[in-house]
DNA sequence: CGTTGTGAACTGATTCACAGCG
DNA sequence: CGCTGTGAATCAGTTCACAACG
């Protein structure tokens, strides 16, 4: 079965191309974690592009990222040396550099399979055409649908996804069905020629492993801060006899609870 | 700067609730990579026990979630014990313990920002109803559109925020704004009480600490796939080499390759 | 002098493998 | 006997802290 990536998965494991005991020439391994942090510094660095930057420090980017400058740092050394010490990196060439990497040269075509609420949003996402992919095909199993023209491209039956998954040489599906018709359209996708689907149907889809299944559940994202929540209204009563204590106890409990990290005990830190 | 949960990210760190020497009385700490995993083995969970199932073993379940039975297990440890030895796991109570963790007992309320292509699309959602929520209010900014009826719910204007928040009790936001507004809009939901946001914005979002924020970019998912993408094709070369040593060799590259676990050089497998 | 790039230490998560139990 | 629950081992990822360098 090929590997699930929900979309939050803690413990994505490997270092990705790493088949081989040399690595393929300007192709290096890079572990997940990374690549999957690669988009967001993609777009921080065209916001700095666009607002007149040449050049940023790790710490700049780290915070237009989100993330922390170490992390960043070590990052970007996977990707080669595209920094200067005592300044910073050139955002040009790193903005090269990460695009050749995520495969961004050339726009990649998608097809989209379900035209129904969720589908028809993503099918008129400018996100997707401005950020490196061109909807190529839409798909539905309703024959209401279609013909129906969405953002200038028209809906076909699912039948005709072999035929125009070759003729468009796409390679990446989003899947936007129901989800009991999920596993059918992505075997029938599969079968076609595509090697990662993008999954907003909530199964988890049995595929074969060299196929790249992402799986974007959108309830599972309420879920989890809904645990949040929950967590900090359990935590209330603890968290008052905190903040009696004072405002600087309070505020590392408060980081504590966020982040997780082992700050410190009530106990501790009262002494 | 809250954490931004990005979806994808790797090494999320910290056990969740572990503010306290000891634990709050019926809610344990969880590593965060148990809590991501929890909504799926819900979902899981309840399409066994639509399909008649009453009990499952950790193997059964692990294949419905996408995860290997090891990692199920460790999971459901966190909880307390729900198996029994030689038989495996009682649906019901699992379920109901799950829920329970999740915060999913009461239905939440949440507010819905930015009624644009995709918030539209979103509002509509059905597996957001289905699944512990209640879209309670939507806001926009376009007063052209405020009034607008969505699934028999008005639209209103972003002023209205801090009066509807508090008076829902609205703890938990989801954003889809254009990326410029996403700032101002989640300033003004943390300033009138939400402490939860879900955000579909391609911006991270410079919050409190004490704000959970969780990040789903949409593009991001499909320049990932776009990597694995770029990698199959520049390894072609070797894959071929590969597949000419054999069957069994090119099944064990391609699960490494995708799997990233160190299955074998082709060394190791050829010797 | 300021910032990158990186070994080393650490933390968290996964996987193994089997004892314990129904 | 079969399956859960869990210590121990392993692995991936993050963070620290500083040497190297423009």
């Amino acid at each position: 079965m090929s590997q699930q990536r929900t979309g939050h998965e803690a413990g994505i494991t490997g270092r990705v191309g790493a088949v081989t005991p040399s690595t393929v020439p300007d192709f290096p391994d890079l572990p997940e974690a990374t690549v999957a942090r690669l988009p967001e510094y993609l777009r921080a660095l065209h916001h700095l592009a666009e607002t007149g930057h040449d050049t940023v420090s790790s710490e700049g980017l780290a915070l237009a990222a989100g993330v922390n400058s170490a992390k960043l740092r070590k990052d970007l050394s996977h990707l080669g040396s595209y920094g200067t010490r005592g300044v910073g990196y050139d955002i040009e060439p790193l903005v090269g550099q990460i695009e050749y990497i995520l495969g961004l040269n050339k726009r990649r075509a998608v097809a989209l399979v379900g035209v129904g609420n969720l589908g028809h949003a993503l099918a008129g996402y400018a996100g997707f055409a401005s950020r490196g992919f061109r909807i190529a095909a839409l798909f539905d199993a309703d024959l209401t649908r279609v013909g129906e023209l969405i953002n200038g491209i028209a809906v076909r039956h699912i039948g005709d996804i072999p035929e125009v998954v070759k003729s468009e040489a796409i390679s990446i599906a989003v899947l936007a069905t129901p989800a009991g018709a999920a596993q059918a359209v992505a075997d029938q996708l599969v079968a076609a020629g595509v090697t990662s689907i993008l999954n907003f149907a909530p199964v988890v889809l049995n595929l074969p492993e060299q196929v790249d299944v992402r799986k974007v559940d959108l309830a599972v994202e309420l879920q989890i801060l809904s645990f949040h929540e929950h967590r900090k209204s359990a935590r209330g009563a603890e968290q008052a006899k905190a903040v009696a204590r004072g405002a600087e106890l309070a505020k590392a409990v408060a980081r504590g609870a966020v982040n997780g990290s082992p700050v410190a005990t009530l106990g501790e830190v009262a002494a």
